[in-house]
DNA sequence: GTAATTAGTGTACATTTTACACTAGCCCTT
DNA sequence: AAGGGCTAGTGTAAAATGTACACTAATTAC
């Protein structure tokens, strides 16, 4: 069990992490400006070795939660990279995750390596030291794959929000535009998310209903498990296969 | 990128593969004996270091490799384990591959790793050591989860097929009964299937007729992207979204 | 030639997806 | 307080897809 870190250099694995939020109609990604070589003074992603006596998804969260300080965050492995020269200094191989935040709750961090960190477009992230790059189309293909399947949109809103800015999101995300009237009928359907019978407010123009997700609703249907094909129907407050649900592992 | 052999045990990491097949109506998987500890004559995933200076994706081949005499199978990697205590000599994280390969193309090979290998009926398998139960979970997940998305299925059938057996294909590996009527119509109509004009032979019953997997067909799709969000359609020629694709990184 | 066995086929209905355009409500300006 | 600017909010019809369901056809074995 015990580990020689005099040979981390050598033959060691790290978590890398691309940490998405969603602000002003935008996808974003906190990058960390890199400290150390190689590539020091380089907008990168955030990452850290995994420590002897922890395990891969904890070394995961222990990066989001240095940089950001927020836990109980939407996290998920994603795929590892491991070609022979990823790494200039050896052989480096990565376990990338991908998680999503709202960053209305994000808050900087005074770790050294937090004051570091800032949001980037994604459209904006052209080049990336490593084989981020890469690992950020990974993650991005993962993101947009899930957000059709699973209603984790509402991972990267803020607790209240508009029909509008959901579909927003989607639009962002997906790079597509989607019917309004087609996508609020798709949404409601779900009977995930509930009015709250509030409005917005200070907009200059007429203001939208705000609704927040439920997740306990959610968590519900996720426990019960799905059973899509099965050939009986639950007639009512059944989720149907169609709506942005999937039966995963 | 030099690696200190004598410390593997102490962080390594290794790939384990999933070698999927289907044979008599039933999923198979190939496991080894172990011949060494831990868990010396046990039923394993077959898995191995990987190199200093290998990729993660060729130590995969490798292994299938060196285990089957096959390569260019359908090869992916589906999920990194790395608990702390996952292997009782040390620091050990395994990158789980899978693969999907004719069982009638497999011919036991000389090395001595693979004289020790058999099929295995998943629905037989209930105990492995280290983790290998839940990496056989995950990628049998996985694997049902592509074979609902992508033509999968076709790469562990032999090279000419009936409908008949690709639908036992899907029912055993699905773990469903499937309509023969709607299942035909959806497999035909994906147009990648080519009718052979041959039909079976040595049955004793109304022959059926075989098909084969139109690769190429399948390649063009690919290459050409799928762009199921797009408004305007090509009217005909076109795989539509239903159809058991789906894009995806 | 007949029994046994599997191959092969069509249709109607339900559900889901898609395309599409106008009215409603609020704020701000004048 | 009237009107302009802006975003919110709503319904319907047609097309595509999914689902349920039962009989005839072709071959071999006896």
């Amino acid at each position: 069990m015990a580990t020689d870190f005099g040979n981390f250099f050598k033959s060691a694995f790290t978590v890398d992490n691309v940490i998405f939020g969603f602000d002003e109609g935008d996808l974003k990604v906190l990058l960390i400006k890199r400290g150390e070589e190689p590539f020091m003074g380089d907008w990168a992603l955030p990452g850290h070795f995994v420590y002897p006596a922890e395990d891969l998804d904890t070394a995961a969260i222990r990066v989001l939660e240095e940089l950001t300080g927020l836990n109980n965050v939407y996290l998920e492995q994603v795929k590892t990279f491991g070609a022979v020269d990823r790494h200039p200094f050896g052989r480096v191989i990565t376990i990338a995750y991908f998680s999503l935040i709202k960053i209305s709750n994000y808050t900087i961090q005074s770790s050294s390596i937090a004051l570091q960190a800032q949001w980037h477009s994604i459209s904006q992230v052209t080049e990336l030291p490593f084989d981020h790059m890469v690992i950020l189309q990974s993650c991005l293909n993962r993101l947009r794959w899930l957000l059709r399947l699973r209603p984790v949109g509402f991972e990267l809103l803020p607790p209240k929000f508009t029909l509008t800015e959901l579909q927003h999101l989607y639009e962002a995300i997906l790079e597509t535009d989607l019917d309004k009237r087609n996508f609020r009928k798709k949404i409601l359907s779900m009977n995930l998310i509930i009015d709250l019978d509030e409005m917005q407010e200070g907009v200059a123009h007429r203001p939208a209903r705000l609704y927040k997700f439920d997740r306990k609703r959610y968590q519900q249907f996720l426990e019960e498990g799905f059973s899509f094909e099965l050939k009986e129907t639950r007639k009512k407050e059944r989720i149907s296969r169609s709506q942005l649900l999937s039966a995963d592992q």
